[in-house]
DNA sequence: CGGCATCCGGGAAGATACTG
DNA sequence: CAGTATCTTCCCGGATGCCG
């Protein structure tokens, strides 16, 4: 005998559908949060700062639009995220990190080490802006920076961010670009190319697909300072 | 008019079902090898040595056993796991993570952090002993065990784990008592509820729920190295 | 027992079209 | 521009059965 079949039509949007791990550990919880496709890379291209619903969409191509309004909602939902309405002028929203939303980025340190590591991993696919500065912060070799004091600039599309190198640290952040030693403007995979593909920078003037401005030969060092890790 | 329907039967298993971001940056690559549902648990019960396959099932209440296998199936594709064949006595399979595999530690003490500080999350659920352990190095607080020294054992069901917290570290392995100075003789839920729920040992002995044998002052001072983070 | 193959129901993800 | 509605595809989870 069947026993009674409940047909649960709450939509509960703090919730993934009931579907959780039920387990007290705390990964376990975490990937109940945002272990859903995309959840994650929804954060990652928020960790510079707020963003609109079309700007997700163009840094995240493949997403569907109905996909990234559930994660939007379910971020929320657990208080990862906030969502504002602009002031009156552009009558638009923007989606923001809260202050726990942004402690993600560790979360995305680990993974992205781990991972290129991996002997499937190509780094020549397309690349977000957003992954690209954080991939500087995460792959920085101190070692290789010693003594190093600089601040270079990346104009990437129509966004600006300036990279501090300074006591053996690397800080990123998206802002103008007032007294950067030298500025990096082309596309993210371009810049790619130069840092982790070793390609010549002149190569990469050459057809067209960089520009660098400034200190040349910081440039040059510049690409030096974030080796890749041993495949496994 | 209908196109032409494809049926794909191609079943590569190094492939996430072609169902990939497309995306260089190496998170997002971390989550096309380990982004689906259940895969980074079974890591994690890994995390302490090899298992077999019912001992996955038993860790992991709630995986079905086509899911357990499918994903065994990729992370042995990916090259994060290795399965052997037992020696003749026992005709079995264990699954153990390659050297690589085993440097998916910090993803999880990341996420657990992280996820800590959720204030959904719910530490009275189930945990298995792996989870447990893995929060002791997780949540280790070292200036809460200057000057501290010692081993202390668990026996979680059959298996045995030695902590040792030696010059401000904490580490866990599966391995033999020898040599511990206090043994916590239990379920995990009710060491959990000890560390991390402040029930006092006494009360969780009175309820037969936990065995403490050894040095007594060693196993309260222990249950105060592991602060949880304040909810964000 | 240990593990794989197969089928099925429900639901999440993806693509497209549409609306305010 | 910012989403919603709808439809299709495919993954997940449960059950069963096979086979060593």
């Amino acid at each position: 005998m069947k026993l009674v079949k409940i047909t649960k039509k709450t939509a509960d949007k703090s919730r993934p559908s009931a579907r959780t791990y039920d387990d007290a550990c705390g990964a376990a919880h975490a990937l109940d949060l945002i272990g859903e496709r995309w959840a994650l890379l929804v954060m990652r291209e928020l960790m510079f700062g707020p963003k609109r619903f079309s700007d997700l969409r163009a840094d995240l191509p493949g997403i569907s639009a109905n996909v990234l309004t559930q994660r939007l909602e379910r971020l929320e939902g657990i208080g990862a995220l906030s969502r504002r309405k602009l002031p009156p002028p552009a009558a638009s929203h923007v989606y923001e990190l809260t202050p726990w939303g942004y402690e993600i980025e560790p979360v995305l340190g680990v993974l992205g080490r781990w991972a290129a590591r991996s002997p499937l991993h190509d780094p020549t696919l397309p690349l977000s802006a957003a992954s690209l500065m954080l991939s500087f912060k995460t792959m920085f070799d101190a070692r290789k920076a010693e003594g190093l004091n600089a601040r270079i600039g990346f104009r990437i599309g129509d966004e600006t961010f300036l990279v501090q190198i300074h006591g053996g640290a690397c800080d990123a952040a998206r802002q103008a670009l007032e007294g950067a030693d030298v500025v990096f403007a082309g596309p993210a995979r371009a810049i790619a190319a130069a840092v982790y593909g070793g390609a010549p920078l002149e190569a990469l003037e050459a057809e067209k697909a960089l520009w660098v401005e400034g200190d040349r030969a910081l440039a040059e060092r510049f690409t030096g300072l974030f080796p890749l890790p041993p495949k496994a």
